[in-house]
DNA sequence: AACGGAATCAACCGCGAAAAT
DNA sequence: GATTTTCGCGGTTGATTCCGT
């Protein structure tokens, strides 16, 4: 990857004058502002320096997080179907990058400018000679590659995200579950023994997790009897929701 | 294989607006 | 209300990679 390239040559982490560091961003650096966004939230930019110990001034923190680090970008190029919206949004709105962003889940405005000047700018001229056709092609054929990467990617993503989030739900429902016992008669039985059963061993826990086939990702019938008591049970205590994102 | 120009993209800069003091 | 701080935006730069000759 071209950033990690980058990072790798160390020749211009410069120090300046006033102690802040310039340049690419290490991998070392990266995992301190992810963990002080963690602790802390976004915001608060200028404070990061001092309580995360790093030696980068707020504007760069914030810039790094926003374009590179935030968990809800989309990684890979550009498709087709984002194309045609920069374009009819960039007619509509000239260059305010950031109003285009937000309609793009996922970009930011540095990518949408970026990618605006490198192909759009030029794309005016329609391609003259065959080998600026086999570069499209080329390129077509690259970023077809990306999404299907991306495609693989995203789907392992999900996998893991689906087994945190229902390992989080799982010990929401054993809490509210202990707290509201009496009061929840439309909670299945076989949901009361599962999570029962969840409590007691790990070998338990990996069985309840193949009985709602999270792992494999195909999980519809027996997870609808746990949900449907989970939402029934929202109805009930409602500052209990617990949201499943499937 | 070597070179040079074009393309790419991460990161910086300056500025103005909004929020905090 | 004035001043300072913080944040966000758009423009630009510069290192690296790509690609044609």
């Amino acid at each position: 990857m071209y950033w990690g390239v980058m990072a790798g040559n160390m020749g211009w982490g410069i120090i300046e004058e006033e102690g802040w560091r310039k340049g690419p961003w290490t991998a070392e650096e990266d995992r301190l502002l992810i963990q002080y966004v963690k602790l802390h939230g976004e915001g608060r930019w200028n404070s990061v320096s001092r309580l995360a110990g790093l030696k980068r001034n707020g504007k760069s923190c914030r810039l790094r997080w926003v374009n590179y680090l935030r968990p809800d970008l989309k990684k890979g190029q550009i498709t087709p179907q984002e194309e045609s919206i920069i374009q009819e949004l960039h007619a509509r709105w000239g260059n305010r990058w950031s109003t285009i962003a937000r309609s793009l889940p996922g970009r930011t405005d540095n990518e949408i400018k970026n990618y605006w000047r490198t192909h759009f700018k030029k794309k005016a001229k329609p391609p003259s000679d065959a080998a600026e056709k086999a570069k499209i092609r080329s390129s077509r054929r690259q970023q077809f590659q990306q999404q299907q990467l991306q495609l693989k990617q995203q789907q392992v993503q999900q996998q893991q995200q689906q087994q945190f989030q229902f390992n989080l739900d799982v010990e929401g429902i054993i809490s509210l579950l202990e707290e509201n016992d009496h009061r929840v008669p439309s909670i299945s039985q076989e949901t009361h023994e599962m999570v029962n059963m969840y409590q007691n061993t790990s070998e338990q826990q990996s069985y309840l997790y193949s009985m709602f086939n999270v792992n494999d990702n195909v999980s519809a019938p027996n997870e609808e009897i746990l949900w449907d008591g989970l939402w029934n049970l929202d109805d009930i205590v409602p500052q209990a929701k617990l949201v499943y994102t499937a």
